[in-house]
DNA sequence: GGGCCGATTGTT
DNA sequence: ACAATCGGCCCG
């Protein structure tokens, strides 16, 4: 048995299944891990992320369950990747009890592979990481997982900015993106 | 089957 | 400002 993590520890499902905001603010300053098919493995901190939530408008389930939007009314610790204006694909993961549509953008990462370098923009994550709609629905939960997330290891927590959602047309006034 | 639109990005 | 580029969803 090969250890992937060492020091820093994954979330459980209890973590993600709870209020869609609460759980977006508590990802900024996590890692994000992904292990990409050559096996090379990549982690960056969380740095800008949105909230999307059952009673909101601006949400892909605000009109109900269709085969796109199934898994964020799933388990929670799921991954949702969607594919965006023919050439992009989108992060998310699903938050709220089974049966509760929410999920947390990922549109911001910090200190990729150590590098210190900045990534910004969601569609520019899945396209650097590789990420794209095979990974739909994939648990983050299993250390097996191409996909997870990991604690910060020294505990504490990054001061929280907020503002409205980029590039979406309705509930503009609600300030569910935060960012370190 | 047709048409419109989108949780984006890079160029004009 | 706008083009690139295509799946989902609604309508008929």
């Amino acid at each position: 048995m090969k250890a992937i993590i060492s020091s820093a520890k994954l979330h459980c499902e209890e973590f993600y299944a709870r209020s869609t905001l609460k759980v977006a603010k508590d990802l900024l300053g996590c890692y994000l891990n992904r292990r990409l098919p050559s096996g090379l493995v990549l982690n960056a901190e969380i740095t800008e992320v949105e909230a999307y939530t059952a009673n909101d408008p601006a949400c892909h389930a605000f009109n109900g369950k269709t085969k796109r939007t199934q898994v964020l009314f799933g388990p929670p610790g799921r991954a949702y990747v969607y594919f965006i204006y023919g050439m992009y694909n989108c992060l998310n993961v699903v938050t709220e009890p089974d049966g509760i549509p929410g999920a947390v953008l990922i549109r911001g990462l910090n200190g990729i592979a150590d590098s210190g370098a900045k990534l910004n923009g969601p569609g520019k994550i899945c396209k650097y990481w590789q990420i794209d709609r095979e990974l739909n629905g994939v648990s983050l939960l299993a250390l097996d997982s191409p996909l997870w997330i990991t604690k910060r290891a020294d505990g504490t927590s990054p001061k929280i900015l907020k503002s409205e959602r980029i590039g979406i047309s309705q509930a503009q006034d609600r300030l569910w993106r935060f960012y370190t």
